[in-house]
DNA sequence: CTTGTCCGGTCATCATACAACTTTTAGCAT
DNA sequence: ATGCTAAAAGTTGTATGATGACCGGACAAG
């Protein structure tokens, strides 16, 4: 590693150089957090099986010549993240459903467009089959309510906003009406992960303008409610999903061209 | 040298000496885990917003009447929920992104038959949609894999077996041909909460044999993968979202009996 | 405006002590 | 021997004091 840099031939090169020289350096790991990285491999690989007694204090303190603070630190840690479960006079042990890991995705991988386009396909699956089941399920409130978020997001288009949360509400309403609570969370879930990628709708440099772009999306969320309404599961599907797919490429081109 | 004194050394000990005598006998709290749900539902609420400086360990102690240990125990735990960062010598923040909590299905919720009918449900989405998926986009290797899986299982059944393994197996090739890894892990999260409940694929009382009965799993397997090497996205589609209603069933029957 | 220094606030870690609880063991009565 | 009881040992939970490392702002010098 010399250092030396090679005769930067593009323009921009210096201050992409920069930039690496002034990124933050890495997270100086502390104690605890290793002694967390260590007991928790060794239960995710199962060298601790479920129900085994963890070392106690006193040994992991002398096994691994860290103070009582760290190892109760990182244990407490361990039983944050249902690992272990702890009883006091008896010990520490690995906790019966720590196979049970709730499901994550790492907000930092959502930089590169592969992955919110793999996101936003998952969230195609849930929600054209929540379309199919609301159309079957939903109650005439639940309807109302759909029908209601669609007349709100279509009135936020048509004052010139972009409108991100009533598009989305719209899409919640739908989940609430499978009366599956399952749906109506993990549309949250992916939600929270996606719409802050979209949260800017750049029109710069399209052929239509706004108004044009979200009346599409309007248009299609319309198709998607006359389908609920109509008590047609396979419509219900079938509109959503498309919706989904042409808001699928919207992303990608908007990503494209920012690029 | 402590205080000699056991009865009241700290301000707080005697309110807690009183709580103690009143709580009733089934809540065993410990006190980190009191902070943590305090500090946690004031994050959640957002009454501590993102970004927000949360109180020092000084100011906590002397605020709650705990001790040191407990308040940085509670700190690690938040930490370890994602829900607020430390930075040394600074203090603890909320984290940026708390609100982007992960997907979480509490296990002891699944007693119900209605509650692990709606994860059926869920699954039933995400995986018609990686069928259609993985019939468009998986590689011959792809393929083959599917297709090995599925000998394995009807092997399995041929030889008595409950093959509950080797019918997941075949669902995760499935998923992992669509070359998307969200389709895949979060198969392997549901696969988890709701396998433990069908371990013991009971048939007693049923009117048809074992064989029969996995007989009838192996057909409807085999039509998936027909479809999806025939590359046609609508057969996997219908034929994997046909395979789980009837699993649905199955699983509504077996549980109605054992009940 | 930049640099260097200082200083109070804060978290990270160590060490010790005691309290509360569990498990094991020793002892005792039967 | 057997079964019960009480003591003992082991373990986690909580409290307290001390020290080091780091951050942020104040301040003065160049």
């Amino acid at each position: 590693m010399t250092g030396q840099v090679p005769s930067s031939s593009s323009p921009g090169a210096a201050q992409r150089q920069r930039a690496r020289l002034l990124r933050p350096l890495g997270a100086p790991k502390s104690l605890s957090s290793e002694v967390v990285d260590r007991l928790a491999e060794q239960i995710m690989s199962g060298k601790l099986p479920v129900g085994a007694k963890l070392p106690s204090e006193q040994e992991m303190m002398k096994g691994m010549g860290v103070s009582r603070t760290v190892v109760r630190e990182a244990v407490a840690a361990l039983r944050a993240r249902g690992l272990v479960v702890t009883r006091q006079g008896a010990g520490a042990f690995v906790d019966s459903d720590a196979g049970r890991q709730p499901y994550a995705i790492d907000p930092e991988g959502l930089g590169s467009l592969a992955s919110v386009l793999d996101i936003l396909e998952l969230r195609m699956a849930v929600e054209a089959e929540a379309a199919a089941i609301a159309s079957e399920r939903a109650t005439a409130a639940h309807v109302k309510a759909i029908g209601e978020a669609h007349r709100v997001f279509s009135r936020a288009i048509a004052s010139g906003e972009g409108a991100i949360n009533e598009d989305f509400a719209f899409h919640q309403a739908i989940a609430a009406a499978t009366q599956n609570r399952r749906f109506a969370e993990f549309l949250d879930f992916l939600g929270r992960l996606i719409i802050p990628r979209q949260s800017i709708r750049s029109f710069e440099g399209t052929a239509e303008g706004p108004r044009q772009y979200l009346a599409r999306i309007a248009k299609e969320h319309e198709a998607i409610f006359q389908a609920i309404s109509a008590r047609s599961p396979k419509r219900a599907r079938d509109a959503m999903r498309g919706h989904l797919v042409k808001s699928r490429e919207r992303y990608r081109e908007l990503a494209s061209r920012s690029a």
